[in-house]
DNA sequence: ATGCCTATACTCGTCTACGAGTACTCGTGG
DNA sequence: CCACGAGTACTCGTAGACGAGTATAGGCAT
């Protein structure tokens, strides 16, 4: 994935930030992670800590800065940034600000394939999700708003944008819901048909069929998300 | 990643849906999956592909199901799901659907380490994201609603989410763009004066402090998006 | 008929991700 | 004063992701 980069791993980004601070060696990195809350929850990912670590140091993007004992525990390794280590970061950053990626996460990929299950059942998984995602933002919606009397908002954007994704898409959810429930939305006959009779309905085919043909007469743009394949 | 699955990859559930319509072999499931534009523009992994249909195998969520050269071409292997199989897929697609995950994404990351460039830099970048977004948005609505005419919308839903979640996303960026622009938002100009002058602002280490202190007296609601850790 | 080009269907080897394990150190209670 | 548990800092082996390469078969132009 994203082997334009010599390092493709997002923990790179993070280390490289961390580092950009000040120099550290991997142990204190993760800490520091883990304290500030970012990157999930941190199930910190030792493997790859010291995986991605070696992998900086090989292109240049960080490099030993002292290898001593302090004081008593085992010996451990600073690492510092170095001149192209800025150079990536702040490249690296750029494109991620000013390329809007398509989400590639599970649920769309779920979405497509709802299919498979009857209609009632994914209404039920969809409550579900809806219900879930109500209470966890009203939740962070009151975490955010007390941070917010303690810290500078410019710290705390991405956790803004995050809960405002996770309102959109509960607003999509009611929508979608009401439409499956109430039949407005087309195609949810045939669905629901085909899971109490088996009979697999013919659009369906059509899509497979003109998907074999080339749909040649359709717009197609494929560089959908504006062409930010990788430059090989 | 995900480790309970015994098949964790997002291609596995794409290739168990394949092959819970009709039995194919490898290089066939590919070619569908490539033809109805599914997975990105898949950018096809021809080494995933057999790793993963290898490990639906190993684990029986599919089976051979013939072996045979069917007229000209190379030998090749059809493979049918099997009832675990099928199990499998409903219960997945069950739980992607009705459990809702954060974000991971790369921009999530860069947001929270944005704070390393200068922030009219930052701005720049963020709204060419936002022009880039709010032209594609406009070609895939056109594109959706042009499909929306010949294909019942139970099968568009995926692309109806995404597109929504991008409308949302362009929505927010606007208004953190013009907060940013007009210094609404509050850590701006430290932010400012720090790229500026080169000196660290309070807030930063307060932030650090308060976190190795351990923030006790905050509200910690760890288990963030409704505890699904991974329960090993 | 013969070379060559394209499509088909995989194989293989490398590089990455990751977690379980290791080893060493301090503090503390019995 | 030493057993034990909780940190600290990492190592290593395995499983997975992936792309470049391979091999074979037909089509078709000469």
């Amino acid at each position: 994935m994203a082997k334009r980069r010599k390092v493709g791993n997002l923990l790179a980004l993070s280390l490289l930030s961390l580092l950009a601070q000040r120099p550290m060696y991997p142990y204190e990195m993760a800490q520091t992670l883990r304290v500030r809350g970012k990157e999930q929850n941190f199930k910190i990912n030792w493997g790859s800590l010291y995986t991605v670590v070696a992998n900086l140091e090989k292109y240049g993007f960080i490099r030993e800065s002292g290898t001593g004992r302090e004081g008593r525990q085992p010996e451990r390794t600073t690492y510092q940034i170095t001149e192209q280590g800025f150079a990536e970061l702040r490249d690296w950053l750029s494109e991620l600000l000013s390329v809007p990626e398509d989400e590639r996460g599970g649920f769309v990929t779920a979405l497509s394939e709802a299919g498979i299950l009857p209609p009632d059942e994914v209404i039920g998984l969809l409550t579900t999700r809806l219900t879930t995602l109500d209470k966890d933002n009203a939740r962070k919606q009151a975490d955010l708003a007390h941070w917010a009397e303690r810290l500078p908002r410019a710290l705390l954007i991405e956790a803004e944008y995050q809960l405002a994704m996770r309102v959109a898409q509960a607003g999509w959810l009611r929508g979608v819901i009401a439409e499956i429930v109430d039949g407005t939305m087309s195609g949810v006959d045939s669905w629901r048909r085909m899971h109490e009779t088996g009979e697999v309905p013919p659009e369906f085919v059509e899509l497979d069929e003109r998907a074999m043909r080339g749909w040649d007469d359709e717009p197609r743009h494929d560089g959908a998300d504006s062409g930010h394949e990788k430059d090989t």
